[in-house]
DNA sequence: TCTGGCACTCGGCCCTTCCAAGTGCCAATT
DNA sequence: AATTGGCACTTGGAAGGGCCGAGTGCCAGA
């Protein structure tokens, strides 16, 4: 075994001591637990050769080492191996979402069972309108000069938006702009939409023209409209568990968990359903998040993903453990998708 | 004044004492910031008659006082005056609320408007359906024996289900169907509808029977199940800057705190929107909670409530402050509800 | 009924001491 | 050249001890 090799077993040996025991480890330590072969002044000599390159740090002289985000992160790219859940733990994926009974339903499930699964906080995005295409879109009248817009997605979402018209309407001419509408975007995905149903406006009257303006405007803004999407969040009291290490950072965690936006741009754009991604403490860049790592996978039913899902928790996580639980997940439910 | 007035007084400077300074309060420092007119020995004496009627309590011997759930419930009864909301706060939750756009969004923006208002965490339950009327059902066929059925209130809220049918259904049937259900739940109340669906079956042909009972069902089935009622929650955060003085039990709050069953418990019944109800301490009976004062209100478009909202933080809360808050937010949703 | 005085209690702060864990370096060994 | 044992050094944290201040309860006097 050549000397390389051994040092990236010892940054191994660190980053799974730190993560259990929540304490730096040393030199020590690190030859009783693992059967290095080695003496822990070899090990010594190793470990300063890893801090040096950045991986470890020590909190202070005399102390353990540490493994740094760039540690973590060489650990998660070429250390860590692939943890296969248990098979209670697959159980419990399968009973728990195969009760779903819609897609909310699916959503609020999968969050409360990542976060069980992980003992982290979990953040769970709706799929995405913008990938979707139309089902049907249904207007129901509310009031002579009020009409309901209901959306109705391939993936079973539902979005609803009240329309104050300009001037009274008839049923005739909503049934007309219902019938009208429906024909042109249903089956199109919502870019085809937002093309085909601006020039709808010209096809009616003068008389009427405004009143179709104002629903089509609306229909457009639920089609674009991103910043609704919606994120579910569960688990943050495991953050509070994983102990007083967040001290004083607990709150702003818990503030960027509530912000939709925040959340989003953790999610990150979702590209394509496999692979897990990870980014660890400062990668993210994001004030509160610092001390915090991300582990998040695509989902959705084809090749393309819909949204995101992932994990939030302190960079001293078991990164095998949550990779592996939110890759399974993420595949269950896409196959659930697929289903429906 | 008796002596007994000036013992309540006593009793009221010191929760105001302690809420403002997070610290036991004693003899000397009340004669200090409060005048109160008579030497610290006298204090003494009323604090000591106030720890034997349970009012107070003293951490160690030789400490200040603190306030007991009891005191506090006594002050919140009959000491604390109404502390008027400022002008700024009043702007505040006029511009906020202002912006919304449907229902939704009234919701979203009054928890983070609360939230941030009282810098507690905020809860607001999504008004019940129980106490809604219906005003529209719409059947869409998503498959030969798919039906996607949406339930709209006269609140602007929508529900909606995916029905799978035991057999193939058609439009002429689905259309006759909707017809035929809006014409006898529109403008009914859920458990006028209740009575009134079930025997809509018998109307259709046996071949047909099934198909219609499947519909129905569901319908029934989104009416009746109430812990769909959902809530929203912001500024968790806030719990945790309330300080460690919550140390371990900050986890089981944030747990109960995402758990809808105990937050619609801890809301309670919403009975008439006026008057601001608070639970204290351990009069919550909830055990995340015993550490936790609960400020609710309902809030509706009329003389009843259809929910409520409210307000959760540590008993050491500043009372008036919050029931004025929780008060005026309230009473500003229930007149935009009214008017939409 | 209130007040001033007084003895007493006790938690928190600060200081010191001590210990264990861990390091870095170096000379010796393989 | 790599590894090892030995050794001096650093340092955070725990343990102990003393001090101080805030606060109390009680009592005698106004």
């Amino acid at each position: 075994m050549s000397v390389d090799d051994r040092k990236l077993d010892v940054l191994r040996a660190i980053v799974e001591d730190y993560v259990a025991t929540q304490e730096p480890v040393g030199s020590k330590a690190l030859v009783d637990r693992h059967h290095l072969g080695v003496s822990p002044a070899t090990i010594r000599n190793d470990m300063a050769a890893l801090e040096d390159e950045g991986y470890i740090a020590q909190p202070h002289t005399s102390a353990g080492r540490v493994p740094t985000d760039k540690g973590y992160r060489l650990f998660v790219d070429r250390l860590s191996t692939v943890k296969p859940l248990s098979a209670p733990e697959r159980r419990a994926i399968q009973t728990f979402l195969d009760g779903a009974v819609d897609l909310d339903d699916v959503v609020s499930r999968t969050v409360r069972l990542l976060a069980q699964l992980t003992r982290q906080a979990a953040v769970v995005q709706y799929p995405s309108l913008s990938r979707s295409t139309v089902r049907h879109v249904e207007l129901v009248m509310l009031a002579p000069a009020r009409v309901l817009v209901v959306l109705i997605t391939d993936t079973g979402r539902v979005e609803q938006r009240v329309v104050d018209l300009p001037a009274d309407a008839d049923d005739a001419l909503v049934g007309e702009l219902r019938a009208r509408i429906n024909a042109l975007a249903v089956g199109q995905d919502f870019a085809s939409v937002e093309a085909r149903v601006t020039e709808l406006t010209e096809r009616f009257g003068p008389e009427d023209r405004a009143t179709v303006a104002a629903v089509t405007a609306t229909l457009l803004s639920t089609l674009i409209e991103r910043h609704e999407e919606r994120v579910a969040v569960a688990g943050t009291g495991n953050l509070a568990r994983y102990g007083q290490e967040f001290d004083h950072e607990l709150e702003p965690l818990l503030s960027a968990l509530e912000e939709q936006v925040v959340l989003l741009r953790l999610l990150g754009e979702a590209t394509s359903p496999s692979p897990v991604r990870v980014r660890i403490g400062s990668e993210n860049a994001q004030s509160g998040l610092l001390a915090t790592s991300v582990v998040t996978s695509g989902y959705g039913p084809g090749e393309l993903a819909l949204a995101s899902m992932g994990v939030v928790g302190p960079t001293r996580m078991d990164y095998p453990g949550t990779i592996a639980a939110v890759g399974a997940v993420a595949r269950y439910v896409s196959k659930i998708l697929k289903a429906h």
